[in-house]
RNA sequence: GCCAGUGUAGCUCAGCGGUAGAGCAACCGAUUCGUAAUCGGUAGGUCGUCGGUUCAAAUCCGACCUCUGGCUCCA
């Protein structure tokens, strides 16, 4: 068959190896992997037939930083190898150590192992060495092609490795990868030798995992370890968790005192602090004067539910596994409210509904409990009790892409105005392998369709994830990037053409019939608790004016200038900013420590000079201050709250 | 829920069989100071809870609870 590498053609054969073929081609060149139509391919692979008539790339060991995922895949053996031999130093058979899976990861590696004991976190570092003892010998790796029956005899010592065997088809070939006396069944591709592989590496910690994710089967211990191609792109990726650390909102939260958990309450319920709740009011006024801009109608409906409601919805008992068992008053069974949308089709189905008075946009700040796993429960961003920002537009099937597109705009102006830039799409359609959904084919080919039309018009990068929709329709995800480069999946918005149906929801057309409304279900915010803990992160605590709970603290520089700070503290009150000024018998350095560790959004500074001339000294970036004019302060600032921005 | 770790004052942490400690914060007093820490004093803890071992437990053992890192799930 013939190649092509760069402008050069050669002939080759499907069963010479990548290494060989490169050496052909450049014998003076030393190469770590190959690509082959840009699919990464190892140099102890043979090429393969489909190769025929492929593009060939070198890839040199400067060119690792692009695919760490070779060194990182070939660390994960070495971990393996490294594990059998920490447990070999007390006596354990390596035959006695099943395991798993280990793949290369985002950003690292991890394999699943069914020790003998109890892996410790404080042996990572023992492990850690013997890896990079394996490294610096420069085992070479060989592998080696068997068929499955081969295979099956020489792993008959492990279940794990079976059971992937057996999933196999009967008469499938497999490769084996080595290095020194550890061998492990395996697709590839690897580096050629350890001594490729960078030292830059670090296992980081230890845990359960379910074999093959299923909570049924036996639970494995998992190691993981990062990997960079360098040192700095370690330190690097270090420092971003130092960070990431650094924002932590549950540590924020606590600092800043926005909010608490207390186990007396019950865990996974968020006690909002007078703080905290500030900021969440602000975010809340904020959609709900954008949301009247829109058409939209609030409306309350209660924190629990006749079980009945949601046996009609389906959300009983489909997912009564999330939810908190039923409470049965009387001879009733009601749900802690696990969703907003049955009440507020019950309003919608209050009285007929013409056609005329569609869409109709239904909007409720709706609290719901859910039962998340204990182990699941974390500060802001998993809870039992949260805050949904949520709305249901009711339409005619002609209106809904104008619908859909314009809870799109208003989506994306909230993330526009919270600073989250970086959005893009995730068009959740349904798995045709499944039978989870409700509804037919051919309203849920119709919503898709509609969903992909209106994310296109929009014009942002979107991706498709089959499988991803809810059961009553297909969905669209909005996934932002936080200060740090985090991705978070926030708003959602639902196309529904089955709770309509299940609740027999109809208008008047202008026909005088009867038809069927489409639901649009959406909440830019998602939960307010989870939105709320990503923001502390996002800013890392220091809110722009509108959301910072302190807005502004006027700080005397002595006691005589109390008065004068008050007074301006009282002006900045009147026009509805949230303002004190700090009467402490401290200095006025540390007055203004304590204000930067508190994160007022702005600190002002009043001496003699500034009561004489009737000024401010405003604390700006670095330090750097300036005088302000009361007049001055009053515009600048409401001009920044009005603007929502920093 | 499962695996592993963790828990000492409001916060950060020391003490690891022999009478509970420090710094910061709080409170009181002095100080009145120009953009990230003024000085002195006072108060604050059934060492997560319950049980066990011991002459003696914050310290050793067990159970439970919280929280943390994962697994799994997310309408």
């Amino acid at each position: 068959m013939r190649l092509i590498a760069g402008d050069r053609s050669i002939e080759s054969d499907p069963a010479e190896r990548g290494g060989e073929l490169l050496s052909r081609l450049w014998p003076e060149q030393e190469w770590v992997a190959l690509r082959v139509n840009g699919e990464l391919r190892d140099l102890l692979s043979p090429l393969g037939e489909q190769a025929a008539e492929g593009q060939i790339e070198p890839l040199k060991a400067e060119q690792l930083s692009e695919f760490p995922e070779l060194f990182r895949h070939t660390l994960s053996h070495l971990l393996a190898q490294a594990v059998r031999a920490h447990f070999a130093a007390e006596g354990v058979e390596e035959k006695e150590i099943h395991m798993g899976v280990g793949p290369a990861t985002q950003t690292g590696f991890y394999y699943d192992f069914d020790l003998p004991r109890a892996l410790s976190e404080d042996e990572l570092p023992a492990i850690e060495q013997r890896m990079h003892g394996l490294v610096s010998q420069d085992l070479p790796l060989r592998r080696a092609e068997l068929s499955r029956q081969q295979a099956e005899q020489a792993f008959a010592y492990d279940p794990f490795k079976l059971e992937i065997l057996s999933g196999l088809p009967e008469g499938a070939q497999v490769s084996t990868y080595s290095q020194g006396d550890f061998t492990d069944l395996c697709r590839g591709p690897h580096l050629p030798r350890t001594g490729l592989i960078p030292q830059s590496f670090r296992l980081t910690s230890t845990s359960g995992a379910y074999w093959r994710g299923d909570e049924r089967r036996p639970m494995l211990q998992r190691i993981y370890g990062v990997a960079f191609a360098t040192e700095p792109e370690l330190e690097a990726y270090l420092t971003r968790l130092e960070e990431a650390k650094r924002r932590d909102h549950r540590k924020l939260g606590k600092e800043l005192e926005l909010f608490a958990t207390d186990p007396m309450v019950g865990k996974g319920l968020v006690l909002w602090l007078p703080k905290g709740t500030l900021l969440r009011e602000e975010l809340i006024s904020f959609l709900r004067a954008e949301q009247r801009k829109r058409g939209y109608q609030e409306v309350v409906t209660p924190h629990i539910g006749n079980l009945e409601l949601y046996k009609t919805s389906g959300h009983y008992p489909y997912y009564a596994d999330s939810q908190f068992a039923p409470i049965r008053v009387d001879d009733e069974e009601y749900l802690l409210k696990p969703m907003n949308c049955p009440h507020h089709i019950r309003i919608y189905a209050q009285r007929p509904r013409s056609y005329r008075e569609l869409p109709i946009r239904m909007s409720e700040f709706g609290t719901l409990y859910r039962y998340e796993l204990s182990g699941e429960l974390n500060g802001l961003t998993r809870v039992r009790g949260f805050t949904q920002d949520d709305g249901h537009i009711f339409c005619r099937q002609d209106q809904l892409k104008e619908e859909f597109l314009s809870v799109l705009d208003l989506t994306l102006l909230v993330f526009r105005t919270l600073t989250l830039q970086d959005v893009r799409f995730r068009v959740g359609t349904r798995d045709p392998g499944s039978d989870k959904y409700v509804g037919g084919d051919a309203v849920w080919d119709q919503s898709e369709r509609q969903i992909l039309e209106a994310v296109q018009e929009v014009g942002l990068e979107y991706s498709v994830a089959q499988g991803d929709a809810a059961f009553y329709g297909p969905k669209l995800d909005l996934i932002v990037k936080d200060a740090i480069g985090r991705d978070w999946q926030l708003g959602t918005i639902q196309v529904d053409y089955n709770l309509p149906e299940r609740f027999n929801l109809h208008y008047v057309g202008q026909d005088g019939g009867l038809h069927r409304p489409v639901m649009v279900h959406r909440a830019p915010f998602g939960s307010l608790e989870r939105m709320i803990g990503i923001l502390i992160e996002h800013f890392a605590g220091d809110f722009p004016l509108w959301l910072a709970p302190e807005q502004v603290r006027i700080i005397p520089i002595t006691d005589r200038h109390l008065g004068y700070a008050e007074e301006v503290a009282r002006l900045l009150q009147e026009s509805g900013f949230r303002a004190g000024s700090d009467a402490g018998s401290e200095r006025m350095s540390a007055k203004v420590r304590s204000a930067e560790l508190a994160k007022v959004a702005v600190t002002l500074v009043v001496g003699d000079r500034e009561e004489a001339e009737r000024t401010v000294s405003l604390r700006g970036e670095g330090g750097k201050s300036r005088p302000l004019s009361l007049p001055d302060l009053l515009a600048e600032l409401s001009e920044r709250r009005g603007r929502r921005s920093a």
